[in-house]
DNA sequence: CGACGCCTTGATCAACTTCAAATTTTGTGG
DNA sequence: CCACAAAATTTGAAGTTGATCAAGGCGTCG
């Protein structure tokens, strides 16, 4: 019944088969004999939420694509102050190859499910395929890009324009491909009130003053605690620019 | 009298002989045969200081080695709101072969010397040297350290901090090479107070205030507005981490 | 059910901004 | 070199925003 047909795809390995990071991450950079010989030394886990992910890298030695779920990167000062530096989502591809790691921890946000192989592997990778090489330079770009766009909202935007530009920053992440069509998006966060207060440099109450403040302005609607729908996307947008 | 020995050297081009960019920037990847291919399209220009320098990679279609002075990265938003994203010192290079731009414009801080070359000749050479892409790629990724610890200064930190902060990056950033020996540091602002305040989500008043706070600390001693001493790095390092 | 974690709401307070004005610095032309 | 105008910086007083402190509600998991 079952004839093996489709050859070319059979050569894929059953662990990449259905990864976005072959598409979309830096595994898409690899051909089929490439695919075979990393996953030959992969690794799938996953990981409860906060849970630190950083004795991943150090201890295992290891790097790694996320597969699923939300990686938040924070810095942490002497007296307790935190701050969120970034977010990652799948396909992201978390370390540094061949560069010293900056002082931020990776925990968990969500669940978070990970593809992770030895340092050396992937380095050999690199070494042999400059376009592999070329991914992770514009994630690392596109990275830059979205610190440097928070740079702005947390140094010169009111409390309301953050948490505004933080919801729209989750709406873009969970559905890039979904363009603009006017009709409502539901989204769910990430992160607790905690997190998206460090993620804005914010405390907890303002978040949720600013939440409720949003909410009775009609720009969201909030279903669930995690879960919020927005009516009008380019309303919203206005209000994370400019409050009126 | 003067005999030819040097014949190695004398490979290098007049214009690279003494520019920094040759070792600690992008072009240390090249080789002398690669310098002198690059440096025959290559031209040097000066701008004077709140000179807009996008105009360099759009209208040319060029990039750019930083050769002397202070590039500001800079957001703005539809209100005049403003926000200094980063800095640029020499030897950095400015643009980003095969990628988009970010929305930032780019602005001479201080009188800035740049060295610029064609987009074409440059990724040409980018791609025959992947040596030189890596340089690229660990710039970026200095950069976007830079821009994670400048996001738990504004999402965190006091104003106090804040400048204090400030104060330490331009220490470290005019003299990389200097280790700590306790001496007194003397620097020279390359910003203006509105741009310090730019830079720290402040206003030029808060910043000046605290500036001055500093000073009757006994933090740092202003000169000049432009000139500051710090007569103990340390001390001034741990006021950039936590108010006493 | 009860305890705990998470979130919301209210009242007060401090930090930083805003507005206003004085002061210093810098540039320009006579 | 001086006078004057423009720009940059400093200083002061009043006003706002968001933080802090405190309490209560909601939901989940034992």
């Amino acid at each position: 019944m079952t004839q093996r047909q489709d050859i070319h795809n059979s050569e894929i390995p059953v662990l990449c088969r259905s990864c976005d990071a072959r598409h979309k991450g830096i595994c898409g950079a690899l051909d089929a004999e490439q695919l075979v010989r990393l996953s030959k030394h992969t690794s799938k886990s996953r990981h409860a939420p906060d849970t630190e992910l950083r004795a991943l890298s150090e201890v295992q030695g290891a790097y790694a694509n996320i597969l699923g779920g939300v990686v938040k990167l924070t810095k942490l000062m002497a007296d307790g102050r935190q701050q969120i530096v970034g977010l990652q989502f799948a396909p992201d591809f978390m370390g540094r190859p061949f560069s010293d790691e900056n002082a931020v921890s990776m925990e968990a946000a969500t669940e978070v499910r990970l593809c992770s192989f030895p340092k050396r592997v992937l380095e050999d990778m690199l070494r042999e395929s400059p376009q592999m090489a070329q991914r992770l330079h514009r994630q690392s770009l596109a990275e830059l890009n979205e610190a440097r766009d928070w740079l702005l909202t947390l140094g010169r935007k009111t409390a309301a324009e953050k948490v505004a530009s933080f919801i729209l920053l989750i709406a873009r992440h969970i559905d890039p491909e979904r363009e603009d069509d006017g009709r409502p998006v539901e989204i769910e966060f990430p992160l607790k009130r905690a997190d998206i207060a460090d993620f804005l440099g914010l405390t907890t109450e303002t978040v949720s003053r600013q939440l409720t403040h949003l909410r009775k302005r009609g720009l969201i609607l909030i279903s669930d605690r995690r879960t919020i729908t927005i009516p009008d996307v380019e309303t919203l947008a206005q209000a994370a620019e400019q409050e009126c």
